[in-house]
DNA sequence: CTTGGCACTCAGAGGAGAAGAGTGCCAAAT
DNA sequence: ATTTGGCACTCTTCTCCTCTGAGTGCCAAG
């Protein structure tokens, strides 16, 4: 169907249009490629080329820039992922050297791939669900007032607030404490409801109430509200890859977690890349981006995912390699941790 | 100098403007304000209000824009803050209602502020120096490695790994741990270090490198480093609000946390609404931009600050009313808490 | 001080024409 | 059967031009 020359053709259109941001004509191809042949060929390659839906003409005397579905064939079938310069190596590491907690590694990983990419980044904070229980803290901060402070092995650290309605001792809530710790340290998260769900009978009756109370609470704010934080950097290098489709739909769609989550999670091995272009994307105001995602984590385990969205016109070669790069040298941190 | 006449003119063409986005003429104006004279008239008093820098006309046969002289005129003489409509008092109300920790406030309230005033919102967290110390903890998450955990009333969660470089026994954590709680219970912010300035001698030989270590690292991230965590949303009403300069500086702006910082607090009374207009403002990229900030805290103390940015060409009243009815609601769950 | 009249200016819209890039197709060459 | 040069054709884009209309500034009269 498609020969090696039109597959090299059409790998010439998509990188000369990701670095002009002009479509291009058969002359410009054979002048900054050698391909050995002659302009009138290429148009005929280019016509079977578009015919099949792998390039398009903006309008009729105007040269070819590449469809999704053209995008799509380079990305699995002609380009290699490309390695990152000494530069950029360094870059990661001064960047993540001397990292003090989660967020930090969170803020400058999302910063680095901004940077590095030229485009908006986003890192989701690990999720709490393939995490285990370090440590649980129970704070009195008034007195029908709680605050329950959940630790996890992957360093993030979740609080909520809790409403007793009535006043409780503090021998009660240290009670309660060290039964929650005894209980959970080192128990995985999605193990919890199990790990607790006698707990209510195993108090004396005057703590009864107050662990129902702590005990809903942890419940929900642990297992079932998902509730994955995300976070975006470099939205400024929007502004620069004017998107023909308003700005303002991106902006939006990226303001809203769900529409993150969605992009970086949705499908796949979490382990490698995943390139999402144009329509292949689940959100209608991200018609003219693409996403390049993977997920990271300590070892082996992905935790969680990281990613970069920019124009379906993007340098996927060289954007892949960051984004592997980068979650690689944040999982190495974190199983530094 | 100014006689009332031209004062209303200048008010009429400051909301002219902002309603219609387009310079406004001598003659428009008479249809629109009932000013009781001649369109001639009012373009005399327009000639002396372009001469002393209240307006400007863009180019010779275009209306009249207001300058931000012509702005800051208006913002301190000619108007009045515009308190909410019940539709907003309910917003309020319900985007507020039933939040759990501090995260929940906060990012409730960006967004509500971003969907009150149609502009991008910064949320200010409740600063650390203005907040006492609830409780401290102290966790080992490996041989070497603990995770110090300071709550404050306020209720924000602090959270830093500590490298020991040795191991540790869980007696002397559990001891340290207990010794700070015992000092530093209820201990404001800024008294932490006098508080526990002799605390490694209070220690036996065999904990002082411990207490070292993680006296310093509880120094560093609470007093020394003021990393007061910022927030922003809306970013995506900024693309409708076609600014005259590239939206790629604001955005810009935007993402850095010193920026931020000092557009909202650079000075003030806290409690009062501060307006900075276009070219008032400390940043290059945010000239035609204005800050509308309030400070809001738990009673009479403000603890942190928020506000929302815009093109200067805004709706001064209707945003203050806004701003500081938002802020008097946070304050109100805050001190709640 | 206000007003009507009037000449003047200038941005923006609309159109015509020229330039140029790129295509599609055909017939000849390999 | 593929490749190639030639050539006519199609559009966009740029520039130049004109025209229109909003809005002004100024002046002399009220």
């Amino acid at each position: 169907m498609l020969d090696d020359r039109k597959l090299a053709v059409l790998r010439a259109i998509v990188e000369d249009y990701v670095s002009t941001h002009e479509p291009v004509g058969s002359k410009a191809l054979v002048d900054r490629h050698n391909l050995g042949v002659s302009p009138a060929t290429i148009r005929n390659d280019m016509a079977v080329l578009e015919e099949q839906g792998y390039i398009a003409q903006p309008h009729t005397s105007a040269g070819r820039v590449p469809t999704d579905k053209g995008y799509r064939l380079f990305v699995d079938r002609l380009s290699t992922i490309k390695p990152l310069s000494v530069a950029e190596r360094r870059a990661i590491e001064t960047f993540l050297a001397n990292t003090y907690d989660l967020d930090d590694v969170v803020s400058r990983t999302v910063r680095l791939l901004a940077q590095l990419t030229r485009q908006v980044a986003v890192v989701q904070y690990p999720s709490l669900t393939r995490s285990s229980v370090r440590h649980v803290e129970l704070v009195p901060i008034a007195s029908e007032r709680l605050l329950l402070v959940v630790i996890t092995n992957t360093g993030r650290v979740e609080q909520r607030a809790i409403e007793t309605h009535h006043p409780v001792s503090d021998e009660a809530i240290a009670h309660l404490r060290a039964l929650l710790n005894a209980r959970l340290d080192g128990c995985w998260l999605t193990d919890v409801p199990d790990a607790l769900a006698d707990l209510p009978e195993q108090v004396s009756v005057d703590e009864r109430a107050l662990a129902t109370t702590v005990l809903s609470v942890l419940l929900e704010s642990l297992v079932e509200k998902h509730e994955e934080k995300i976070i975006i950097g470099g939205a400024a290098n929007l502004a620069r890859a004017d998107l023909s489709q308003s700005l303002r739909d991106v902006l939006e769609a990226l303001e809203e977690q769900v529409v993150l989550m969605r992009l970086l999670g949705e499908a796949g091995d979490p382990s490698s890349l995943t390139v999402r272009i144009g329509t292949e994307n689940p959100h209608e105001g991200l018609r003219t981006t693409s996403v390049v995602a993977t997920g990271y984590g300590a070892g082996d385990q992905a935790v969680a995912r990281l990613g970069v969205l920019g124009p379906t016109r993007m340098d996927y070669p060289g954007t892949m390699g960051a984004v592997r790069a980068v979650a690689r040298y944040v999982g190495q941190i974190l199983a530094g941790s």
